[in-house]
DNA sequence: TATGAATGAGCTTTCATTCAT
DNA sequence: CATGAATGAAAGCTCATTCAT
């Protein structure tokens, strides 16, 4: 990866950044072309090279740029005094609320990764494949889950958590509505669930 | 097509399919190899044509052929009498779950296909894109969401409900676990909802 | 490489070895274009790299290939029996006088070899860089070296020999003389080498 | 070719030169890349296409100026008034040991560039090409060939004694013997061939 | 029915060359 | 004069598709 990459103006280094992650997101890494990636982002061929060296390293650098993105979008956006467990869900959207905003794709991008099986690009990558999963279980970890009804299993209410949220974004990415639209969707999805599974007592708080 | 396919071996016929369905349902259509897919099914490069044409042939029948068989398997699978949401939707996961132990990688197929953008796959496939989510919706419509407590978006509950079975199979396509345990997880995911969502009088029934 | 290649009829497999002799030997490996070779051989691009995977695989086993046929034509073509150092000299001559006529750039291809400064390359060839040298050594040494004039440094003769001959077949390369011609030429050096520095008794046998 | 390179200072001429010289002796024409000769010479990709318009125009400058420099050092090395043929050999390897501790790989560049395929190159280069053979044929005129004995064909000793020449010196590129080793073992083949062509009479001279 | 050798358009990658600064 | 980011044509290689057997 050459450094001089950040160098060029923000403008043009999002605009191979996004074009990147949406081709790489939609098809894979094996079966992504460069030449959509450069046809997206409007540069010649040779200068995607030039940055990244290979189609291999477009990747791990995209990977690279989103993990730590992504880490420093929740360090910013979760407050550290927060303990409601659906609180503590939406900031976690909020933040993913920016990235979708600034990069559309990237998160699909990362999901995307999980189904990849290319050793050379597993290897490559293995550094930062768990900082993000490691973030967000350090936030979970921070919920009072004494506030969540008695005989709830609090595992599986998380995960279902979890899967409502990776499943509005797999939509928003189909439908193609904007990040704002995300975020409401997902607030009613948390406060539904709230409602819910709160105990009265805390359920005013 | 060359309707001789089904004149071929029950076996021979499902290893095809399920190669098939593997290879597209994990790289995508444009970038499946009609190389992965023969070595994975153990024919020969001239059968696959021979049988369906093209590539695009071999695609079109995989998506005809399992939105018929996931519309039978539902029709089978789901009483006409059930009225209670959450046991309508254990009786379409049971219908999946013998989906998943015949073709294991159907339901990631099918999809899979709602990221495709190829024109003249999606024109081809178009009279049955709509069959698998209609007969699904006109389940949903049998249920008496009367004993949903009030209050509760029976819509958001609905979809919350999706993305959970949804996020389900993809977990249980990365991890490799059978079609019981998802099952099984999946039920213990309806049983926690039910408990939460349905009003006190119901509950027992 | 692909083993296959030898049940190829010999004509093809011929037609394939003598198009890339040709091309490599003209261009040299870099500027030699797996195109022309193609084209010259009259096969397709996929099939070159289905025999050779790849341009440095096919020049790798033209080499061996090459390699290989010398060095049966030097042990056919030389006499066991045979003393002299001019006229084993000679009859290595006329050995490689035979590879011409049926392997006309075969020649030409290994001395271009010599120039090459692709590491890659040198490193597979490797095992058969010093066959055909080592060959030439041993009939060399089967030389009677008696015969020649006392104080005379042998080894520094048979190296002159070896530049000389050597010399004489980049310059044929470069003016494009036949293969006859090669072969009076070179028996006209080894006859001045020989009326120098030959014992007297020994000059008429 | 700008001749404004000449206005340059000497030591960015020079520093120009023998990375260029360096560069295409090591990995030959073809593979020689321009954006190593300008990291060589610590300059910039644009200042070498400003002075020497193209790859091809600094490869033929280098080649220019090369014969040039050799044809001074031969002039200013070999006696006029030296008549042996083997000690005008001598001096002549003499000269192009003066050539190695100016340009440390023009010697090489220049036997490098004969086994060049390229006919774009070999081309614009042929005005030069026979410079240097041309001043060494001079030189070789110059001996008395009344030494040899009788009834050698003096022309095939010149020649034999060319090859010896060049073949050792392709000898010194391939094992990376330093000139005074080279010279050394010149000076070994020329006396050798003097013992057995020259007549006893002037065997002592 | 079944095979796999053969094809050629399209993909990834390289690098001499240009041009705005 | 000097820079180096940017270009795109060309090369090596892949893979859907065909066809003789």
């Amino acid at each position: 990866m050459n450094e001089k990459f950040f160098d060029l103006k923000k403008e043009k280094q999002d605009r191979m950044i996004n074009a990147a992650l949406k081709v790489f997101a939609i098809n894979g890494y094996q079966k992504a072309s460069t030449d959509d990636i450069v046809k997206e982002a409007g540069i010649s061929k040779g200068l995607l090279f030039h940055y990244f060296g290979s189609k291999a390293g477009a990747y791990t650098f995209m990977y690279e740029y989103s993990s730590r993105f992504m880490t420093m979008e929740l360090e910013r956006a979760v407050s550290l005094r927060e303990k409601d467990l659906f609180r503590l869900l939406e900031q976690m959207e909020e933040a993913k609320s920016v990235l979708l905003s600034n990069y559309p794709y990237m998160q699909k991008f990362l999901l995307t990764h999980m189904g990849l099986n290319d050793k050379s690009i597993t290897e490559a990558v293995a550094p930062y494949v768990d900082k993000v999963p490691q973030i967000m279980g350090e936030i979970m970890e921070r919920a009072d889950y004494s506030r969540i009804k008695d005989g709830v299993d609090t595992d599986l209410l998380v995960r279902t958590m979890y899967y409502v949220t990776r499943g509005l974004m797999e939509m928003a990415l189909v439908t193609g509505m904007g990040s704002d639209v995300v975020l409401k969707e997902a607030v009613a999805y948390y406060e539904m669930m709230r409602s819910q599974f709160t105990k009265e007592d805390y359920l005013f708080c």
